[in-house]
DNA sequence: TTGTATGCGTTATCAC
DNA sequence: GTGATAACGCATACAA
């Protein structure tokens, strides 16, 4: 027996279908644009809704309907460029669908990561989206997702290593291939080399297309020229000391990430090296600092918009057509962009 | 009656309590570290649980709980630096407590915003945090949360009317006075001035303590000089040709943001003049490009790590003591910082 | 320390 | 076109 509250400022359906008279399904119906209900008792419906402050609780409607309408998302940092872009393209698509995304950061953090995973995992999301941190090589934090037929999709930063799930990224190789080419096309035969660790994707491809460039031209990439670390100011300025520490200096630079470019323009410009005279470089992403610097920076885009399309059209047809799921690996590569600017 | 369900890969309490021949309210208590039962049977129920790939049901629980675990949250867009900061800080945080963040974007548009209170709202959001669009003059769409008696937080751009919320914001006036005073005292005598629309909190405001500064120094601010606008990179483009038209020439900007200060800078490149000889040049938010670009830019900065603090402070206060909702309307100021650079 | 019973708010199924 | 009912999975009051 319902007791009296009188406090009890929270209106369910079964408040309005008190109020009209009528069951709580109908209510339900009417408010649900169900085609079986009466235009009439629709509008009287919504009508009492409105009146008595009705809000629709998604929580019960989510346990009921075994869905949440939730994504969740998992990236490095929502402070890359990339990622602000990307996410922001992403989120624009789903809300027209309904959906919500809930984004989370890993730091770069594969602990961190593992847990985000199993609280995405108990939270419900009806999918998720994740680019890998810095050192993930190990993917069992996700399995749960795929057992359990929750679509996942990677983007940018995936799976080394064979893994059940989609895969959309960027043509890291071919803009690894793009800017040795294009270094060595612009006359540089001395080149040094700093990328982010190998056991990220994007770099260990950008590492292999920049590599067959170099090979391709018979110009051999010098170990005391070469850094494989986390992409930072701090990180960069220590390797470009060490490149430049002897008599001989290169004459060229790919650096992975447009960071860490940035880092080289201004240690040039530090050491009074002149670039591009002197010195050519190319970064990576197409970062917006890339173009403010003096000399702006050639550098590689990698279409964030676009990959974010290609994630939402993906993940829409696997929410709406279950059978859909039963393959779980497909794979598409987005193309990129040498952009060309005073560095090269 | 259960009927057999040989798909059913889900796992619930119900299935841990039968497969322990235990009650569901045990598996839950033990699952939920319940202080009242034996360790023995915690340890059985754990490992059980384990066993059987079981995960927590959030839906279910928020709705018997009536608490979601997730904090709502509107900004204009994740891609400025402030708010890229301000979130990432805040997230951390929350983490911390069990609380999960739910990013959302307006994009500036006030029918964006609108829409999304009212997702966040039947989305059973805990609380709400919110950076208002730049438009927005009229806050009835978060009226709701405070009537339910849930949290509502405004920061950086909050409501400029009276409105029953808690307000955590920077000293903008401060900041306008800051870069006006400095201009003034780097010897600026015929100064123009790019703002954000006087809609916008941080923008009247910057407003305000810069015209003090000006005022005190017997200075005007001459008509066709001032724009108050969306501070896009065009628009300064568009404004900076305008000022610069005639023969008479302004020896200081002082931009309300820092896209419009690097604007400036371009702007007087382009036009060979020298900064900060003939102009001088003071931006706002601290974004890492004003420090990249040549000249580095005087900027004022918001410090938004210790906003994120505070704020997170504050909901972690009203979420855990729900007699400290009786009071809905407080108020703190974050100072700022004038960051001198190469452009004044 | 554990079990029983109940309800959170919604919606699908079946009946009328 | 509408109603009655059950069930989603969990956590609490109350009993034992």
């Amino acid at each position: 027996m319902r007791e009296h509250k009188p406090d009890k400022s929270e209106i369910s359906i079964v408040d309005i279908a008190e109020a009209l008279n009528v069951s709580a399904a109908t209510v339900s119906r009417a408010l649900n644009d169900n085609p079986r209900i009466s235009e009439a008792t629709r509008k009287r419906v919504k009508d009492k809704a409105e009146e008595l402050g009705y809000r629709h609780n998604s929580m019960a409607s989510s346990l009921r309907n075994k869905r949440s309408n939730i994504i969740g998302m998992i990236v490095p940092r929502i402070s890359m460029y990339f990622h602000a872009i990307f996410i922001t393209a992403l989120q624009n698509r789903l809300q027209e669908e309904g959906y919500s995304l809930m984004v989370c950061q890993s730091n770069d953090s594969e602990s961190i990561e593992q847990k985000l995973a199993a609280t995405l995992y108990s939270s419900r999301v009806d999918a998720l989206v994740v680019s890998l941190a810095l050192y993930t090589e190990d993917y069992k934090h996700f399995d749960g997702f795929t057992k359990q037929g929750i679509p996942l999709i990677f983007y940018d930063r995936v799976p080394t290593k064979t893994y059940a799930a989609h895969i959309i990224k960027g043509d890291d190789y071919r803009g690894g291939l793009l800017a040795g080419n294009h270094l060595i096309e612009t006359g540089c035969s001395k080149i040094a080399y700093i990328s982010g660790p190998l056991s990220c994707s994007i770099y260990k491809e950008r590492t292999e297309g920049f590599q067959h460039a170099l090979d391709k031209a018979k110009i051999k990439l010098e170990r005391k020229w070469c850094f494989y670390q986390e992409l930072t100011a701090e990180n960069a300025w220590n390797s470009l000391r060490q490149i430049f520490v002897g008599k001989e200096r290169p004459d060229g630079i790919f650096a992975s990430n447009d960071t860490t470019a940035l880092a080289a323009v201004e240690f040039a410009r530090e050491q009074g090296i002149k670039i591009p005279d002197e010195l050519k470089i190319v970064g990576y992403s197409n970062d917006p600092r890339a173009s403010i610097i003096s000399p702006p920076i050639t550098t590689i885009d990698q279409h964030p918009v676009e990959m974010a399309n290609r994630v939402a059209q993906k993940l829409l047809n696997l929410l709406k057509d279950k059978s859909l799921r039963a393959i779980n690996d497909t794979r598409e590569i987005v193309p990129v962009t040498l952009v060309r600017r005073m560095t090269t």
